[in-house]
DNA sequence: GAATGATATGTTATAATGTAACAAATTGTC
DNA sequence: GACAATTTGTTACATTATAACATATCATTC
């Protein structure tokens, strides 16, 4: 079984790799990354687990930046638009995408016990997906696929109360 | 290509047999469809379109019931339980299911011009995600797959302005 | 058929999420 | 440096959803 974000590993480097590598996309792109963009990003990747606009806003105000809803806001749709994050839509939260490189949609396996969201890629999804809209005539721009659940770890845990009694 | 929502029909007979097969889905289970849940159930599928909750609440006053906000909310929670509705977590609105006696998950196709959904049940999408769920020893509870485009018939329409230049 | 408990709805208030509109500041380009 | 384009600040408000508690309805037992 592969590494996820469900099981334990030095979430720093996520963080660091993810902005650098986020900073020379946008150079590439000739888009820029500024210091609100960048901060939200970090702020995405600092957390554990997805997480929405207005604890991203109150993280803004906390660093000193001057803020409002909008401006979380709109650094959000950037950040999206650039492929640099994922918004859950099931919960109204935000992700770090591990392959900003790769324009791609998201897949994702939400843990109903420990929040935290595995993004997946896989190309039989993505390829019955195709064939579904195909069959319908129907031409795809994008798509949201949200699998909620429990995860590895938390399956493996030991149950509460219930299993002690 | 099969018919869909996409294509003309009568959907009065939508509604009335949604209606009818909701009835006797909630006797047999032994729950109420009490006047409001169906009336909302009503207003769902007499819409043409994914419909939202405040847009139902407006139906409701409109015909006599004195709701608010948690009166929709508490229909549309029930609806859902029972699998009489799917909700469209990316654009917050509600949709009849098509086929409430066996429970499944709802894959969607929404269409980004007419605003219509359609439901669709490919066991190839059931099946791949199953399998991505598998791999990470993920246990799936629910799941939302909502792919946003554009159908047959508007890729039909002879398109506006641009292609008359 | 009245008493009781369970279920469902009414009601008020408010929380959470998201956007419109315009002003001010910043950046890139000539 | 002047200008246009982009980004951010700011105020106000729109939309979506829920908490908390009162009232009403239903089903069951006595």
């Amino acid at each position: 079984m592969q590494a996820t974000v469900f099981s334990p590993h030095d979430h720093t480097r996520c963080i660091s790799s993810a902005i650098n590598n986020a900073q020379s996309l946008c150079i590439d792109r000739g888009v820029r990354l500024t210091p609100v963009r960048q901060r939200v990003l970090e702020l995405v990747w600092r957390s554990h687990q997805p997480i929405g606009a207005y604890e991203l806003l109150a993280g803004l105000v906390k660093d000193g930046f001057n803020s409002a809803p909008p401006t979380v806001y709109r650094a959000l749709e950037f950040l999206c638009t650039q492929g640099l994050l994922h918004k859950l839509e099931g919960i109204n939260a935000y992700v770090g995408c591990c392959s900003p490189d790769t324009p791609h949609q998201g897949h994702f396996l939400l843990c109903k016990d420990c929040h935290q969201a595995q993004e997946l890629d896989s190309q039989y999804i993505s390829l019955a997906i195709k064939l579904s809209a195909d069959q319908h005539g129907f031409e795809i721009k994008r798509h949201t696929i949200e699998i909620v659940g429990t995860c590895q770890a938390c399956l493996d845990k030991p149950k509460n109360l219930e299993s002690k009694l």
